[in-house]
DNA sequence: GATGAATGAGAGTTCATTCAT
DNA sequence: TATGAATGAACTCTCATTCAT
């Protein structure tokens, strides 16, 4: 029996190029820079992946397998409340930038490195970037449908929104801190989601000029 | 005189380069495209460019200045009406994307391309993100000293916010699409921003379970 | 087993180099040169040297070192004669001109195209140039000391003078012939060295004119 | 009339190409280090020269006039003494370090630059050592036609060691050092070519072992 | 004569990929 | 499976030279 199976140094393999990808971006990692982190031959890569950018496609697809995993698993129910929408929100946040803060290589690479490499790579990114798209639509079309989301607003067109808020807060805060808050940032996101800007629900606002 | 100047010569680089890394990702993309799409000769690049990276680095200082002019342009007055600040919202992201729909090349380069290329480069991206992020903070903390927007969020984090929408938005609704509705794009967003995800100001809502 | 090991590839490159820089010049030979007459294929030079420089200095190294190990071989013993310190002194130039002649190609890089190529290359020539500066100027200290020299002269300048000499005879009667008597040559060189110009030791020369 | 004539304008270019070829070697120095220097636009450069190769064979042949022109100077008589041949190779020592110790820019570029450039290059050089060896050869004949020198050695093989001599003091002793003093360099060198090595004119060394 | 923007051949170098061991 | 020396296509960049003004 070998000392690694072949899964394991896949695996291996796969680390050493999202830790080696995160540093120094797709273009300047080279393959040498991969092997020499796995401490394998440069021609072991090859016995796994088919080329440079096969191994990019291998850490996207592997980062689709977290999320798909993490959406699938079923949530602890949240105690029923005034503002139960907004529990839940706040919740499927927190798990989701939790994810990423798990695996902030993976995340850089996804949300930093992912430049045009490939066709096949492309696609890999929008079968990834749609599966978190499909999750919050279906979502808030559930919430609405329930009456637990002001009906306003499309469905899909939040998902755009929720996921470009994920992106920018994963990448304006949690890539650059060890240690950010996520609990606090999911808080806080969620609460500006469900009460809006709007100062007053009730009043008019008392004579504004322009800014 | 020569029948085009060095500023023209140098804009008609710029414009060829932004094109084919729009294209072709500023990885795939060679001096001999750029040079070809000019219409010029390779060395001729090098006249106006150090290299590869500095002339990336220039079309993140072009789209910049592009989007300072546009910042410090005076805006024609919002008619006071009882949703001032949220008019003032829609207009500046109208503002925003039209930018963005107006260079979508740029902002393809800009958005998708902002790979890790060099130190110069990351700073000019940085440098750039920074300009958005203090215009929108800025912005939003004027609001809410007027009481024009909610206090409860910090203008920071909304800022944030703010910019991961704009990306997203631009992303997927500008930059796939030859003519997108840009001032349907920005009512919505601003329709959302400003009332939230909340169902019903005065009520319960009606028994929800877990979703 | 490799058919061929580091060490002979590196030496078959560097060989190759020798050969090139000796028939084009440093300047005038590329990397395709080399590698064509080593038969290898372009990028396996630069697995065993840096850059062109850098085999530049492995030349200049080699040779440093061949001269070195000449240099500490020990001599056999001059037979105990009337000019003793002639007869050392002309077996050692024979020494040197047997190295030069015997790596023709590799002294006339060394000797005509000790150009300026890098500071590293500088210094490379110039410790070679010092390692031949030394051994002399200490022979002759030797020799002055056991009174088998003339005591008037510097031995620093003396090693300079020897070192003038030598490069001279080597550029002029070893680099152009395939066969010079290098024998003939070094008795030359040492009678003239040993004797001098003056034409008669004892009497004053018959009223010379000027010349 | 222009401000300055052809002839003016090749001598700023030329003596510009001396002191940047002098500096960077002719390898690393460039067309546009010499224009800068001499203040001209490029193209001036070549309606002077045909090309790079070109003036540095225009140095060399401005150097081989000077030298011609120091050569045929008449030199004024050496008072008659005791050792007049040895006075009279002094003087000529002295007038040829002298020449370049006057010029060493041009002295530089003529003695380590002399790579192998372009055949004419090549040839130009072997035009300029010739006048060299010519004169010393000539010289030495003519000395020893007047028993004034030692009939013991060919005066061609004298040339060449005296050749190789005046390199390695020029580049040793005069090149390093903005003020060498060249009467002394001179003297010591004639001193040394006089009276040679040998150490005791009349009696046999005492015993001597091998060094 | 003088200019200097433009040229493009050609250089050195990199590195993803292969394959004999 | 694993190795790593060897490969060579493709790249960026330089710079001597030209020529329309």
């Amino acid at each position: 029996m070998p000392l690694v199976t072949g899964r394991e140094r896949r695996r291996q393999l796969l680390d050493a190029a999202i830790w080696t990808f995160a540093r120094k971006g797709f273009r300047r990692a080279s393959i040498s820079d991969i092997v020499a982190r796995a401490q394998v031959a440069r021609g072991t890569f090859y016995l796994y992946f088919d080329s440079k950018e096969d191994v990019f496609l291998a850490i996207v697809e592997d980062f689709h397998d977290r999320v798909r995993r993490m959406l699938e698993e079923p949530e602890p129910p949240v105690p029923l409340a005034d503002h139960h929408g907004r529990a839940l929100l706040q919740r499927t946040l927190r798990r989701w930038l939790e994810l990423f803060a798990g695996h902030r290589d993976a995340a850089q690479v996804i949300l930093k490195e992912a430049t045009s490499i490939d066709p096949k790579v492309e696609a890999g990114l929008r079968r990834l970037r749609q599966l978190g798209l499909n999750y919050f639509a279906t979502r808030f079309e559930r919430l609405q449908a329930r009456g637990l989301v002001n009906r306003g607003v499309s469905p899909d067109l939040l998902a755009h929104l929720q996921m470009g808020m994920m992106d920018e807060a994963v990448i304006g805060f949690i890539l650059p801190e060890p240690r950010g808050d996520v609990d606090a940032l999911a808080a806080q996101i969620a609460s500006f989601e469900w009460d809006g800007l709007r100062p007053d629900r009730s009043g008019t606002p008392a004579v504004p000029r322009n800014v």
